[in-house]
DNA sequence: GTTGACCCTGTAGCCACTCCAGAGTTTATC
DNA sequence: GATAAACTCTGGAGTGGCTACAGGGTCAAC
């Protein structure tokens, strides 16, 4: 019945270090102990930690989940707050796409440019000088 | 002539501290002082931490960046060795893109499934919990 | 009874900064 | 020449989200 960490690790896809990291910063509770001092964990926790590795992958920040985490815990509220946490979080990756879009655009100017001579007139080199941008 | 440490941060906008962090880990030389105590800061400087910064904003870790600076003080070498560096960071930035492209898709087919109601028949909520994945 | 896999605590490290306290220095203004 | 604002200095701690390690205790299998 009890679920011990490695167990909690095995099932979620997460470092047993990391579970008890979650644990130190409130994220999940501090679970009973065995008689030899073992962490002992239930299926509400499990549940908890799937969710928190869900939101992780989805590129929640730890503080996101944790409003999630709140807000999924009070059933009668407004749907709004959920979704307002999730747009945000959307725009979010929507600025990073385009950071990392005109990135590779600047990166692929810069290597098509080096026509493989020596370093000396290496455009890469010079793309990043003093004088070129 | 003297450029001091302000100067040097507004020129290439880079936070005073982060010179000196940048001086801390040997990316940027010591300076000599002023009789006061302040850095003293020359051209060569200023061109190296223009480098160092133009190469963040393309992304380059600091390790890069430290990779490239060795390179291209190095004049007489093949130019390849540069281009392999932007090249293994060109293939690190397409790799998020695709990541995040895909997160995006995730996210907004979780967002447009939220119509609205309470959190209990949350779509967001729904697929962070433990049946959905 | 011993090997190996697990668990515990506490601490330190990673990246790339950023901020702060508390003190000294320079520059501008009155 | 006083004073205030803006600069500089050092040293240390904090950020996020883990990860790794040392040095121990515990448990199951053979």
């Amino acid at each position: 019945m009890a679920i011990t960490i490695g167990d909690l690790g095995r099932t979620t896809g997460t470092k047993v270090e990391t579970i008890r990291y979650y644990e130190r910063i409130g994220l999940l509770p501090v679970p009973p102990r065995t008689p030899s001092n073992y962490r002992s964990y239930g299926h509400a926790e499990l549940a908890r930690l799937s969710f928190i590795r869900r939101g992780r992958d989805l590129g929640f920040s730890l503080d996101q989940v944790r409003a999630l985490l709140a807000l999924s815990d009070d059933r009668a509220r407004d749907c709004a707050s959920i979704d307002a946490i999730a747009s945000t979080h959307l725009r979010d990756v929507e600025r990073k796409l385009a950071d990392l879009t005109a990135l590779r655009r600047e990166l692929k100017a810069v290597i098509t440019s080096c026509k493989g001579g020596t370093i000396s007139d290496c455009r890469i080199i010079e793309a990043l000088g003093p004088q070129s941008g």
